[in-house]
DNA sequence: GACCAGGCACATC
DNA sequence: GATGTGCATGGT
């Protein structure tokens, strides 16, 4: 099985990087935005995050200190958008909490020097930051090699048989990173393309007939 | 108007 | 440990 994981997993990837090409993920100027969409995104439409995004933008906004000092009421009403604004600001509020008690003035350059089983248990500890949010935030925001698992990702293993329905996170996340080379870009560029096949092919609205991972595992 | 979206914490059994 | 529920907007 192992070594039948692993050539899958290598092929789904070459497949969508071929069809789809590189997807140039998260533009975001700086790590803060990264960790900000990351929570922002918690079950939500990208779409509407970019929203909420642009309305902390426009008011610059998009900065530790002038996050850390806008009350929770009005960090609500920006990100109004994103949905789940109450619960969405609090979980905002933690994670800048930690930042800034890790480090002064939220100085995100100084984990740099953490190792990464470290830091994610730091960040797991944050309340309303759950694996998937910890995992993006590492392997966008902080550059580590840590394989990102969502709804998309489970759905396309799924399909291709690599895991059961009833696999964990742990379990799913251990499988890509057992059998993949620990590689920033490509764990990046993975993440990115299985978003974007499931969205595509993989979600409600399967359209199984035309995806380009068609007969890998089927 | 129902259903869905790049989750997570918490209550209850 | 498993299962259920609240959180909320905007697009299809």
């Amino acid at each position: 099985m192992t070594r039948k994981a692993k050539q899958i997993l290598e092929e789904i990837f070459e497949r969508l990087l071929e069809y789809y090409g590189p997807q140039h993920w998260w533009p975001a100027e700086t790590a803060l935005e990264m960790m900000v969409g990351a929570v922002l995104t918690q079950n939500t439409a990208w779409k509407n995050v970019e929203k909420a995004l642009a309305n902390l933008r426009q008011e610059g906004l998009l900065a530790f200190e002038a996050l850390q000092s806008l009350e929770l009421e009005a960090l609500a009403d920006k990100i109004r958008p994103s949905g789940y604004y109450n619960l969405k600001a609090r979980r905002l509020k933690a994670l800048l909490d930690f930042l800034g008690q890790e480090s002064p003035l939220g100085k995100i350059e100084l984990f740099k020097s953490k190792e990464t089983s470290s830091l994610r248990k730091a960040f797991l500890g944050v309340w309303g930051l759950g694996p998937e949010t910890v995992d993006s935030i590492l392997l966008y925001a902080l550059d580590r090699p840590v394989f990102v698992i969502d709804q998309y990702t489970y759905r396309v293993f799924l399909r291709h048989h690599l895991i059961a329905e009833e696999s964990s996170y742990e379990e799913m996340q251990s499988l890509a990173m057992d059998h993949l080379p620990e590689d920033l870009k490509k764990y990046q560029e993975y993440h990115a393309l299985l978003v974007r096949v499931g969205k595509e092919y993989c979600g409600p609205k399967a359209r199984c007939e035309s995806c380009p991972l068609k007969g890998i595992n089927w």
